[in-house]
DNA sequence: AGCATTATTGATCGTATGATCAACAAGCTT
DNA sequence: AAGCTTGTTGATCATACGATCAATAATGCT
C-alpha cells in the first residue's frame, strides 16, 4: 500500500546487523529492563524479523548478558575517565560519590539491579555481574589506596589490602542507595551530605572533605 | 493404582486452604524467588489444581505483593522484637548492623531485590514495597532519635529530622551490602567492620561502640 | 435420607516466549 | 547475464503463563 511500508529488510553487512541488533537491545534493556529484552521485541525495533535476532545470537540469555556488559561497561569506563582527569584522590572521591548519586543514571542503576536477580537463571550473565562488579571495585580500590599512599586519608589501625576491602564496602552501600533512588525518591534529604560523612569515617578523611560542593 | 495418588483433594475450610496457598507461596518465594510464583507452581505446592489458586486470589499480582509482604514484614517484626529486648540505642544499633549483615537471611534479601525489579511491574507490589521500606526505615529512625535524646549519638551540625534522613540512609547502605553479598560472597573481609565504623561516623557514635562483639 | 451449598476440578482460550529451518532474494563474483 | 553465496523471512513447534467457567463431588443442613 504505503510507500511506508517496507515488505523487507535492506541486506546490511553482518557487522553493521549485528550492531543495529545490539544497540537495540542496549535501548531496550534502558528503557524497559532487561527482561523486555525478547527475540521479538528486539526484531521489532530494528524492523527485522525475528529469526535474524536468534540468528545472530546463540540465544536470547547471551544477548541479555552482553547488554549488560555494554551499557555497564560504558558506564565505568566513562566514570573512570572523568576521574583520571581530576588532580588527587580526595577530589576523585569526592567526585565518585557525587556523581553516582545525583540520580542521573537511574536507568543504568535498574539494570544493575534487575541483573542481579536474572543472574540466578542465567548463568552466563551472572558471571558478567562479577566481572563488572570488580572492574568498578578495581576503580575505587585504586583510589583509596592513594588516597592512603598519599597521606589524604587514614584507615589507622587497619591492614594493607584493607583498601580492597574498603572499596567493597563503599561500593556496596553505594549500590544500595542508588537502588532505593529508585523506589522512593523523597524522604532522604542530604543524600551525598551522609554518604560523604560515612565514607570520610571509613577512610579517615577530614569532615567535610568529601563533601560535594554545590555546583 | 497406588494408594498415594490422590484424585481430589480433600476438602478444607476457606481459611485453611487460604493458609495453605499463601503458605506455598511463601515457600516459593523464598526458594525460587518471587517470579516463580505462578498459579500452576503454586497449585502443584498444595497439591490441588490451579484454578483453586486463582480462586482464592483476585489475580498473580496480588498473591506476588501479599506474599512479599508477608515475608518482609514478618522479618521487620522479628528483628524490632528482639531490639526491644535490647538495653539501649547503643546496643540496639549494633546488634541491628550485626544481624541483618551475618548471611543468615540471603533469602529474604533476595525477595526484596527481585521487588525492586517486579515493581515496575505490579503496581500492588510496587505499593507494598514503599510500605515495608517505612517500617524499616521508622524501626531504624526510632533507634537513631533515642540514641540522640539520650547523648550516645552526635550528629553535630545536623538539623532535628535529620534522623529520619540518616535511617534512610543507614538503610540504603545496609541494602546495597545485603544485595552485594548475594552475589560477590569472598572479597571483603570484616563486613561488620566497615559497616560499623562508617555507622560510627554519620551518627557520630564512639568509635568501636558500634562494633559487633564476637559471640 | 435428601437437599442445598460450595470447595474443587480440569479443560479451554488467548497470549507470549525461545528456538528452528526451509524457502526466498539481494548482491557479489565470474 | 548467469550463478552462487548468504542475509533475511515468517511460519512452525513446544512450552508456559493468567484467567475463566461449566461440571463435579464433598460437606453440612433440614
Amino acid at each position: 500500500m504505503s510507500s511506508t511500508t517496507q515488505k523487507r529488510a535492506t541486506r546490511k553487512s553482518p557487522a553493521e546487523r549485528a550492531a543495529e541488533i545490539t544497540e537495540a537491545a542496549r535501548g531496550i534493556a534502558l528503557e524497559q529492563g532487561l527482561s523486555a529484552i525478547t527475540l521479538r521485541n528486539v526484531a521489532s525495533r530494528v524492523g527485522v524479523a525475528s529469526g535474524l535476532v536468534a540468528h545472530y545470537q546463540p540465544n536470547v540469555d547471551a544477548l541479555v548478558a552482553g547488554t549488560f556488559t555494554a551499557i555497564v561497561a560504558a558506564e565505568t569506563e566513562e566514570v573512570a575517565g572523568m576521574l583520571a582527569a581530576l588532580p588527587g584522590p580526595v577530589e576523585r572521591l569526592a567526585f565518585l560519590l557525587g556523581t553516582l548519586m545525583d540520580g542521573s543514571r537511574l536507568d543504568v542503576t535498574a539494570v544493575w539491579v534487575e541483573a542481579w536477580t536474572l543472574g540466578r537463571r542465567n548463568e552466563a550473565l551472572a558471571g558478567c555481574v562479577r566481572e563488572q562488579m570488580d572492574a568498578w571495585q578495581a576503580v575505587l580500590q585504586r583510589v583509596v589506596e592513594d588516597g592512603v599512599a598519599g597521606g589524604h586519608f587514614d584507615t589507622g589501625d587497619l591492614e594493607a589490602g584493607d583498601a580492597a576491602s574498603l572499596a567493597w564496602q563503599i561500593l556496596g552501600m553505594i549500590d544500595g542507595l542508588t537502588a532505593q533512588s529508585l523506589v522512593r525518591w523523597g524522604g532522604v534529604s542530604d543524600r551525598g551530605t551522609h554518604l560523604a560523612r560515612a565514607v570520610e569515617g571509613m577512610v579517615g578523611a577530614a569532615r567535610g572533605s568529601l563533601q560535594v560542593s554545590a555546583r
